[in-house]
DNA sequence: GCTTGTGAACACATTCACAGCC
DNA sequence: GGCTGTGAATGTGTTCACAAGC
């Protein structure tokens, strides 16, 4: 009566479920009620036949012939990202990149609620970004006791955000995403990924130059 | 008399050379001279191997039993990435994020140089943002012409995304980068590159639900 | 006939283990 | 002895091709 194994999807299809939990929403706005993994494919820049095998993991619902429907496959997706359920977020750094997240409705849309915003400069802490009001850093241990916040977003300059690392992980937050520009460590149990703004820039750069390697024309 | 293939580095590799540039930077202005793998790898959050393999892409020029040289290995890294000559980019769109990315002080020392900020909000333009004068998006293809940009990045609202990234492939642009919540496409011959700042938080969330299936403790 | 779902083949990436060198 | 560099083994992810089903 045990499932082998319920619920083990690989990361990089987890990571495309959000994507096209995206479109797919999108999708559902425009009225539209089935689609098929070509046209949701080439909508999210995907192979087709990866993205059934994505839609595979979740006991896939499709039609043959026909296709998914868009309501019904959206919120299965949903489901199994727990994207249904709102979780509860606190935002450690209200700089440009901090207060631009606290703004991001992209966050909202997909279940993530922020209940802290969190900065150790006087002058932010008490302004209202994004509907929250600034809290000081010093209680950032009262904050994620009393809002049972379980995602911790740093956004902090490079030189504190371990400091905020250690201190969310001792609050009891076991997942961290971190937006400054270290390698975070964290204790066993405890989850952080890192984003860097400017990998992804360097990554397209690289490939930039790869392309037309300077005066190696083929004339 | 026609090499293999000179310099085909695997995808993952470059994003993570990227990485060891960061912190071998850091390292040197620590008056750090040598590392070795292990304390590169530790440092990076990476497998010390895996490390090596990565490095021994470019032609590797470590030492034997004592390991690397900082600064020789952080030029190497950036003469491969190209981040010793500056780049020309321009953004579009300044709301939190595009301001965020336009003051991010990562880009610029890592060879990125912002040459033009364009923006479509009337109030918006004329402002100065990261020692640039915000300019009205319709004169995009004017500054692309004028600056000789190489890198365009899009942080404009989802809507307008595409028609900018047409506007920006059609004025040469090669390399695009994508902060909006959309997929886009391009002609052939030019790349764009997306990043969604919640998947990141989405993986996240997954597997922190995955860890602990909630009611399922093993008691 | 059209589209899904999936095993099998392939390509890519990571890790291991050790030979080569200082 | 210590650390690099790398082939070999493993694991992961992607693509193909086609059988199954509407």
């Amino acid at each position: 009566m045990i499932q082998p194994r319920p619920r083990s999807i690989p990361e990089a299809t987890v990571a495309r479920l959000a994507v096209y939990l995206r479109v797919l929403t999108s999708f559902a706005d425009g009225g539209r009620t089935t689609v098929s993994s070509g046209d949701l494919a080439s909508a999210t820049g995907v192979n087709p036949a990866g993205l059934r095998k994505d839609l595979s993991h979740l006991g896939s619902c499709g039609v043959r012939g026909v296709g998914y429907d868009v309501r019904a496959l959206r919120e299965r997706i949903a489901r199994v990202l727990g994207a249904e359920r709102s979780r509860a977020c606190v935002l450690v750094g209200l700089g440009n990149l901090g207060s631009a997240l606290a703004d991001y409705a992209g966050f909202g849309s997909r279940g993530f609620e922020f209940v802290g915003l969190l900065d150790a400069a006087p002058e932010r802490v008490g302004q209202r970004i994004g509907g929250l009001t600034v809290q000081d850093v010093a209680d950032l241990e009262a904050v994620v006791a009393a809002t049972q916040a379980s995602i911790g977003v740093i956004a902090t300059p490079a030189d504190v955000a371990q400091q905020v690392c250690d201190r969310l992980a001792a609050a009891g937050v076991r997942s961290i995403l971190n937006f400054a520009p270290v390698t975070l460590s964290a204790p066993a149990g405890v989850d952080v990924r890192h984003v860097d703004l400017s990998v992804e820039l360097q990554v397209l750069a690289f490939l930039g130059q790869q392309r037309v390697p300077v005066g190696e024309a083929s004339a």
